[in-house]
DNA sequence: ACTTTTTTATTATATAACCATTTAATCGGG
DNA sequence: CCCGATTAAATGGTTATATAATAAAAAAGT
């Protein structure tokens, strides 16, 4: 069960000379050859490069752009610059599928506790002193937050779970755990717009954050399984309290697409008026298959 | 700790047009408007209905298919159509930040043995018997393989464990197992393309089918911890053999990324010292930044 | 009548030439 | 010394035209 769905078979597909391209890009930024924040040569000297047309060699950058692989720039100095590593990209493009798929949040956290655990197991076993530094640090740091700035502490709680996966020792983990959570996030995010907070949480805030300082000093006092245990029964009370919040509106289908602000199609924007087709005779709009705007 | 760079902050950055039209194209498969199969008007009506030129419609159109969001076919009958949801392109997302992070496979095979026991363990849980009957069919085919069809044998193993995650009951993860490892399985092919295949596995195999079949039996059984603790040191053996084959290389990098076959710049192309643009009357060489090809 | 070949309409692919907009550096004048 | 207009260099976007591929319809051959 191959995940994708062209995967040995259907070969022969001529590849569009676009994808080409941007393949070629791709692989000279993903093995180094081309580093975060070099800038790429004009659309002219790559369209010389590839040997291609403009038109051609800018599909090739809007792909690179849309994985957030290069960012551009206009003026003077401006052009394509290869981008810090960001998994925003990787993070829509699961949002995407698990929205299609009508995963709720239900499933999210759950999986969150899964994952999450084990973890800050694996942190309690190298007792790293810098990590549990840093973990303190964030404690504190919430517990002031907590009275004076909610969106901090907020932000604070989230990067204490960020912090407890990224120094776990194991990247692929951090990287998981960050794609659900910034799933749940958005997800979050997006319910907050549209209803009121809740009050009366301030005594769940005083108890999580001793639960984080509880789970700091078993990690200092080196027993992976008890902090592993804890965790996770940390995580399952809150995942209890958050998804009770959305109980009446039964399970929760996430959705992560927010349309971009601009404007579009106000149609009659520029003085050309309407599209005229270059080649069909007919003003029509080919009313066939599904409509599609 | 966010994951995307402009999160909140850097607003106010014109979107490009062919965005938008992608955002809205996007939007509107994510949400259900457009199915799988469904197809798209053409380019010409396309552009009309958006207001925007060839180019830009053509632009978004690649960035909605490097999304594989949509296939794009020629003749008389083609044009866009929605594809059924597949996970390569997240996968890709997911295996270029590792890659440039310089993740090992050891590091795939640590998240594999976290994530994958509880899920088994979930599956016990639930006693299902048509996943357990699903199990044990692949067993068998499995067994059979094993001593005519190495590379069917081979597919069929790895999808023993994503039956598991299917069928856990938790989505998303299963899409978390699915993305490790479709790396994971890449990475193998790369590797093993260019080594010998080392004999005298047979045994191993033999070892493999039994443990799976132990596994079913537990589930049958109906006990979630001893299933999820015994397919962890399934998992943890497996893992120790496939890495010691790997060992005398040192930690193993993935790279995921193999150019796409089709020739590229059949030109001059490399003496990109010089690189002549075509409208400039300078015929100046634009030495600035590094090289890009 | 049925199969094979050819034609044709429709669609995407790609190029060229053009103008508009944005941005930073440069050059004058107070 | 600073501030504003100018200019150069880059991307954003449009129109127009030509080419290649493909499925369906038409024609031809048995």
């Amino acid at each position: 069960m191959p995940i994708s769905a062209s995967d040995r078979s259907a070969a022969s597909k001529r590849p569009k000379a676009a994808e080409l391209v941007a393949a070629e890009l791709r692989h000279q930024i993903v093995t180094g050859r081309l580093k975060p924040g070099d800038k790429l040569h004009p659309e002219n000297a790559l369209q010389a490069e590839f040997a291609i047309s403009r038109p051609t060699m800018r599909e090739a950058l809007r792909i690179l752009e849309s994985e957030s692989l290069i960012a551009i720039s206009r003026g003077k100095h401006g052009g394509a610059r290869v981008t810090a590593i960001d998994l925003s990209s990787a993070a829509s493009q699961v949002g995407i599928y698990l929205q299609i798929e009508g995963t709720t949040l239900q499933d999210l956290w759950l999986a969150r506790t899964i994952i999450e655990p084990p973890a800050a197991g694996l942190l309690a076993a190298q007792r790293n002193p810098a990590a549990l530094a840093m973990l303190e640090a964030n404690i504190s740091a919430a517990r002031e937050a907590a009275q004076t700035d909610l969106i901090r502490y907020a932000d604070l709680s989230a990067e204490f779970s960020m912090l407890i996966t990224r120094h776990c020792g194991n990247k692929t983990i951090h990287l998981l755990a960050s794609l659900i959570y910034d799933i749940i996030r958005r997800q979050h995010e997006d319910v907050t717009a549209r209803t009121s907070t809740k009050a009366s949480v301030g005594k769940l805030r005083e108890e999580s954050l001793r639960s984080r300082q509880m789970a700091v000093d078993l990690m200092r006092s080196g027993n992976p399984a008890a902090v592993e245990s804890f965790w996770r029964a940390h995580l399952e009370h809150m995942r209890d309290l958050v998804l009770a919040a959305y109980r009446d509106k039964g399970p929760v289908t996430i959705a992560v697409l927010n349309l971009p602000p601009g404007k579009l199609r106000p149609v009659g924007n520029v003085k050309r008026g309407n599209v005229k087709r270059t080649d069909a005779k007919s003003g029509k709009v080919t009313p066939r298959g599904p409509a599609v705007a």
